[in-house]
DNA sequence: ACGATGAGTTGACCGCCATCAACGAAAACG
DNA sequence: CGTTTTCGTTGATGGCGGTCAACTCATCGT
């Protein structure tokens, strides 16, 4: 269906999925002057090795960036020194929107393994987005997702029990594995026990404990951080009804 | 100081500090003629009863609401039945970001007492956003600033004990009424221990015990829902640090 | 004003997950 | 390639907060 489409257009199309600029350009439907011109937004590159900061706490925050490869955590602290792993971002999601607020970032974002972003400067796209609507709507939607999936995780925390914290990461890193075109039941995890705790409110151990739990139910293969789903639907299940309630 | 401004526009500040949409119009730092373009963004207002749905879960989004008096909060549900508070808003907060992404209400708004907000159909924002450049800047501040807000509530329920919830708890809602010109230390609660208990992932019971105990400890004095704080800093205290840690 | 209903408190008990500890395995380093 | 360090697993124990229950006290509606 691409062969439709005017061959600059096409070949914009395919260079912004090159950069898995997804959740700006792509869904948006438009024009092809108006994908032209967002090319002035992306601006240079950056690669980071594994453990390197793409921006830290406290620095200030000048522009997002797009996940080009690779993956990523982003960790807030507190003055006493707990740390707390606020998300996990892979390709094509965007970063540093947690900066705009205040012009300074709250929190740190930190490569998991030697990855690669785009960055657009924030000031150009605020202009850009004044001019096409296109634009703007789609980084409205990109702030309220955001929101959203905070939301759901806070739900997590809240009210889910260790056992459906660990299914409900699993299935939905699965389902962000399969949006990108990669296997969505076997993958290989990017972060460590400890960080997958932080993020879901566990220790270590509990996580330990439980993937080889969820093994010796049949649900899931573990060997350190290759994962394989073998019954997503219980899975899920457990999420829903967690103790016959 | 005020008084060195234009009337018009200092009888505009005037009724955007009552209509109390503090968000969007006061910090702005807007020309005279945006302050008054903007009137054409607050369009009807709409009252609520104590109880009252404000939006539901799932109904079309299509306005943003300033809330002019009053308080609400916000529930997420599963699909098992399970809900979660995850927000309380009183007057001159938003309410409605999270329709944005999807353009389907993924929370709903009960007023906590009898409210009233001022409707802003999101249409007009955003095409009232592409040439007032303040307006946008301030609008994408406030999704930021409540996606801040989300993860530091993700950072209490992932990390911290049911005293440390409390104290961060009681220490944000002082803060708030104080910013409204309010008691910091002495205010009554508009909402419910369950509904604390929710917000924070805690059980009602454990709300009531945390509370009766912090009493016992001379930090603060309650009867049913009214709160005086007798030691700020001994209850920020608990919070840095939770356990000699 | 009064009754009915919801909200809050307190106690006793228990279970989930944290904690402490020891060991094993993989990966990162020179 | 071997060494060191980080990462992961598993076991034993304990504590925080959940659960169940009984009772009191506001508050809302008629």
């Amino acid at each position: 269906m691409d062969l439709q489409l005017p061959p600059t257009l096409r070949q914009l199309r395919v260079a912004c999925s090159q950069c898995n600029l997804m959740e700006l350009c792509l869904p948006v439907g438009l024009s092809e002057e108006d994908v032209a011109r967002i090319e002035e937004l992306i601006g240079t590159r950056r690669k980071l090795k594994r453990h390197q900061a793409l921006y830290e706490v406290r620095s200030p925050f000048q522009a997002l960036y797009a996940i080009r490869a690779g993956s990523f955590k982003t960790t807030i602290v507190l003055e006493d020194g707990r740390e707390q792993v606020t998300g996990f971002q892979m390709t094509g999601e965007l970063l540093g929107l947690d900066g705009i607020s205040t012009g300074l970032h709250v929190v740190s974002a930190i490569a998991l393994e030697d990855s690669e972003v785009c960055v657009i400067e924030y000031a150009r796209l605020e202009a850009l987005a004044r001019e096409i609507h296109g634009l703007q709507a789609q980084f409205h939607k990109v702030l309220s997702r955001e929101i959203v999936r905070e939301q759901s995780v806070m739900m997590l925390l809240g009210t889910m029990r260790a056992e459906e914290r660990l299914a409900a990461f699993l299935l939905n890193l699965a389902q962000r594995f399969a949006a990108r075109g990669f296997s969505g039941t076997e993958f290989r995890l990017r972060m460590t026990r400890e960080e997958i705790g932080s993020y879901l409110g566990l220790k270590l151990e509990t996580v330990s404990r439980t993937l080889s739990h969820f093994q010796e139910e049949g649900l899931i293969e573990v060997q350190h951080k290759n994962i394989r789903l073998r019954d997503r639907e219980r899975l899920r299940g457990l999420i829903q009804a967690p103790l016959s309630h």
